[in-house]
DNA sequence: CTTTTTCTGTAGCATATTCTACACATTCAT
DNA sequence: ATGAATGTGTAGAATATGCTACAGAAAAAG
């Protein structure tokens, strides 16, 4: 089961949306809030040594990339909050995500084609 | 925004599922693992401090009983899982659900008429 | 080659989280 | 009334989390 912290979480979005090697200065500026070089290092040494990212030496400076993939880490989290509030079943996850949202018609719509394309499956 | 760590959620699910005031006996009977007096109590103080519980003394003893309503922390989960991966679109969320988990034909029927409910809203 | 800049690594600190240990208070049976 | 059982409160310890500070190595600029 995947455990990431809120604050490993933040470094990992960043490179899953940029995709591949970064290197911290890069990372620093596409946070999403004022982080310090030292901190945002120590983030990275856990994730590395947790197994979340690997890193590639070029010249003096590391270039790091992640590992974990985005869509198992938030399987993870999805069955966490399943098994939380409703057994584990992921049917009343959703059934209680689409009665709490408010959606839009067009978004049920496109939900619908989305179900559709699954059954049978 | 609703913060329990994952030792406070452990003692508010056997609170949500009772409904009613328990004694701290009465928890511990129902807890899904063996744990401590002393443990329990312990976060059973914090949720106190919290403000995700009250307690009423009869005799000796003091009974709890949630505040914090459960499907308030459960949005306030699914909000944040939808802030990390989907940029805070439940509708994302939910997409993503569908594609990710085999949702049996029944169940995406049954989904379907929750869904038809909402719509128009 | 020397100085400056940039990056790394390690150590240390503050807070949060979780649990244990022990002393004290209240109730109940004798 | 007195001892046993049960419940409470506080203190302390172990680990996790997140950050800062500082020394040293590698690269760049003069």
């Amino acid at each position: 089961m995947i455990n990431l912290t809120p604050g490993e979480i933040e470094v990992m979005r960043v490179l899953w949306e940029h995709g591949g090697e970064m290197s911290p200065p890069e990372i620093e500026a596409r946070f999403p809030r004022p982080i310090k070089n030292a901190a945002l290092r120590f983030q990275l040494k856990i994730l590395l040594e947790k197994g979340h990212v690997t890193r590639r030496r070029v010249g003096k400076a590391y270039f790091y990339k992640a590992v974990t993939p985005r869509q198992r880490t938030f399987k993870s989290m999805a069955r966490r909050m399943a098994d939380i509030f409703f057994g584990g079943s992921a049917a009343g996850l959703i059934a209680e995500l689409i009665k709490t949202e408010k959606l839009s018609d067009d978004e049920i719509r496109e939900l619908e084609n989305i179900a559709k394309g699954n059954t049978g499956q």
